[in-house]
DNA sequence: ATACGGATAATTTTT
DNA sequence: TTATCCGTAT
């Protein structure tokens, strides 16, 4: 043991060691960003252990089961030991509802709801309350709930202070979602959390035994957590106090979800005796990029005062690139990687970040046409794919026959013959005979008004269910293989011949070999309901495989704990960085200022800002300025690259409104230059029509045309602009 | 019941 | 621009 005792105690600095070996009471860890903050956790824990405290003992709770799943991975390389509970917030939510949420009513196979779900149930209860989904979008009342879900407000007690036209709708809405919901036996994400401490409140014994249990808790990320999850730290930790929270108020960045950050400035209030520990020195970045982000945050106000310092070398200077427009931009982003990876980087040292995901396109674009390989975090999210919906909506349904919300989502996919006057009609008698629709629909026959030809296209749905349900739900690889042919999936998604719809098809096929990965890792604890919770509860930043050999493109948001040699930051514009939306109020730009000081710290050797003065947002151009944030940053940090000489008919945008089609009427000599010159008889893929051959080229500038044979798809005329074109080798 | 077309809305960040 | 919704035509 004391071998495994150096390995956890070695090659720490005073403050980290001290932060591992301080295991009783409160304590704040003040961690600033490259500190070492994993490896101070992982080895708090491991050193628990190592001092014989029982591995079930010790609950460490994360954002991101990313997070969770190295924080295990590290712990265990340590002390080779599994089993402390470390997990994110929304998971320990659903453990301890599985257990025991028949106390609240629930059956324990609830389904959890995501953001899709939740906005289609709103809308049915809004419906059936009469209130007008198209003058109160349900998303906007969704988010409206689930805030007041997270300040932990019961239903009755919003409506006792409603106030405004909107509050009265979210007040009449809110209870009868919450009834929904149980109809459903479903739980969305906010439920996950709340109805923990709903659990706990009713059922002191229930609560008496986590506590009673997690004799240490540990929360990383503190500066990230709401009110729910705040009141979940306390609480659990509330017989033994044995409290180690993990944060750097710097870093927080979504206090848009309800994060609240006193929660961490005021810790040593909330939790008297407690210590506070600073680990302040950065392992990650070299010094210019740490002093460029030490210079932009010192620009908040009500932040307590901390420098963080770094023993690296100084490094190269921060580059700026100020561009046209955003193709200019993508092109010089893309131009400048080509350029690192001659000079033997990997693309996979290589990140690019952006404020919102809309951003991503027209970098995505100069990456493909210069050949960069790439891969992008986010945007669409595998589990929101239509495709990967509908079948997990089967399997949903199966596991939970009460969820009617997925189940009316497949009733009539792929079509058979259920259209919405039958629907309505099987609704209606679930609703008059009291039974859920799952019930209806595999008897058919009780149905008044339903014609022959519809009985018949239920019974087959029926037909497909009651097979399913005689199926062995677990292991679940087969169950997912059984469904797919049941329902001919794989002939109704490949029946357009696109390669779209190849491409949803391999969704498919990736969702059933997530399910048989799940069946290898619970041989034995395995279930439907987990595996549907496993795949509830995953972000996209969890699936992310860093192996492969790509340049990253994710949002700021995203790249928080991540760390690259080589990060771009675009769009770095007034409007986007600090975005609009948040520009209103001090706080907000504050949190856009973290967010910029987040992206900036992920750098830890070379980082390049980029701006430009317009860009096509929306499909319209919008004029740009250069970010406040960037003046923040000492200029001698900077290495200001400005464009490219221009041909002086460009017009000027340093004091001016920009007219709506700048920039492209005009000739681009840049746009030519480094752009991909297509020949005529090159072989290229487009994203609906497949492959095909360029047999033609017209026109200039916007209305420069591609004349293209496909190969399934015949000969098409193409604005070169728009069409999503990339140069493939031969095909044939 | 489905397919198509036109109107309309949306874009901040996500467990 | 794109995605989605809704109405009408088939």
């Amino acid at each position: 043991m004391s071998s495994s005792i150096e390995s956890i105690l070695g090659e720490l600095n005073p403050a980290q060691l001290e932060a591992i070996e301080h295991v009783e009471g409160a304590l704040l860890v003040v961690a600033g960003a490259g500190s070492g903050k994993t490896r101070v956790i992982t080895r708090r824990i491991a050193y628990l252990m190592a001092q014989g405290v029982e591995p079930w003992r010790i609950l460490a709770i994360t954002f991101t089961n990313k997070a969770a799943g190295e924080m295990r991975e590290r712990v265990h390389a340590l002390v080779g030991d599994q089993g402390a509970w470390i997990s994110t917030f929304h998971s320990l939510g659903a453990r301890v509802l599985r257990r025991d949420i028949a106390a609240l009513g629930f059956d324990e196979r609830f389904t959890i709801y995501d953001t899709g779900d939740r906005d289609a149930l709103i809308k049915q209860v809004m419906h059936e309350l009469d209130i007008d989904s198209s003058h109160f979008r349900p998303s906007i009342v969704a988010r409206s709930i689930g805030e007041l879900k997270v300040q932990l407000v019961p239903p009755e007690m919003f409506a006792e202070r409603e106030l405004g036209y909107f509050d009265d709708v979210v007040a009449r809405v809110y209870p009868a979602y919450q009834e929904a919901l149980q109809r459903n036996n479903a739980l969305d994400f906010d439920d996950l959390l709340a109805r923990p401490i709903e659990l706990f409140e009713k059922h002191p014994d229930v609560l008496e035994h986590y506590r009673d249990r997690f004799q240490y808790v540990l929360i990383d990320e503190y500066q990230d957590t709401n009110r729910v999850q705040y009141q979940i730290a306390k609480t659990l930790s509330g017989k033994w106090g044995n409290l180690c929270v993990v944060g750097d108020a710097d870093q927080s960045i979504y206090a848009w979800r309800g994060a609240d950050i006193r929660n961490i400035l005021d810790f040593s209030r909330d939790f008297p005796g407690a210590r506070t520990i600073k680990l302040e020195q950065n392992y990650r970045s070299c010094g210019n990029i740490l002093a460029a982000a030490s210079s932009v945050i010192a620009y908040n106000e009500g932040r307590i005062e901390r420098t963080l310092w770094t023993e690296n070398e100084d490094g190269p200077l921060i580059g700026e690139i100020h561009a046209f427009n955003d193709r200019e931009e993508a092109r010089e982003v893309a131009a400048r990687i080509r350029e690192h990876v001659r000079n033997g980087a990997r693309p996979a040292d290589i990140a690019i970040f952006y404020r919102t995901n809309a951003l991503s396109r027209s970098i995505e674009r100069a990456l493909r046409d210069g050949g960069v390989p790439y891969t992008i975090v986010g945007a669409v999210e595998f589990y929101q794919r239509r495709e990967v919906k509908d079948v997990l909506a089967y399997l949903r349904v199966l596991a939970n026959p009460a969820d009617s919300i997925n189940l009316r989502r497949i009733v009539n996919v792929p079509s058979r013959g259920i259209g919405a006057v039958s629907l309505a009609k099987l609704e209606a008698h679930a609703l008059q005979s009291g039974q859920p629709l799952l019930i209806t629909i595999l008897e058919p026959e009780s149905v008044p008004g339903l014609n022959a030809r519809a009985k018949t296209a239920v019974g087959q749905l029926g037909g497909i269910f009651r097979r399913l349900m005689e199926r062995d739900p677990h292991p679940v690889g087969p169950i997912v293989e059984a469904l797919l042919m049941e329902t001919d999936y794989e002939k109704y998604l490949l029946h357009g011949g696109g390669p779209e719809d190849l491409a949803r098809y391999e969704n498919v096929k990736e969702l059933l070999s997530s399910a048989r990965e799940y069946d290898a890792e619970h041989p034995d604890d395995g279930s439907l309901p987990g595996f549907l919770e496993d795949v509830s509860l995953i972000a996209d930043v969890d699936r992310w495989d860093q192996s492969p050999d790509r340049v990253t493109l994710m949002t700021l948001h995203a790249s928080k704990g991540l760390e690259f040699p080589i990060v771009f930051i675009v769009g770095v514009e007034e409007g986007l960085m600090p975005h609009s939306m948040s520009v209103d109020t001090p706080q907000g730009i504050e949190e856009e200022r973290r967010l910029f000081y987040v992206g900036i710290t992920r750098t830890q050797r070379e980082l390049t800002v980029s701006w430009t003065s317009g860009r096509t947002h929306f499909g319209r151009g919008v004029s740009g300025t250069r970010s406040r944030f960037l003046n923040e940053i000492p200029n001698e940090l900077l290495k200001r690259q400005g464009r490219p000489a221009m041909p002086s008919v460009r017009p000027s945008f340093e004091d001016g409104p920009v007219p709506d089609d700048f920039g492209d009427d005009l000739y681009d000599p840049l746009a030519d230059l480094d752009a991909v010159s297509w020949r005529v008889g090159d072989a290229v893929e487009h994203e609906h029509f497949g492959p095909g051959r360029i047999t033609g080229l017209s026109g200039l500038g916007q209305n420069r045309r591609i004349t293209v044979e496909f190969e399934n798809h015949g000969r098409k005329k193409l604005l070169i602009e728009y069409a999503a074109l990339s140069r493939i080798e031969e095909f044939e």
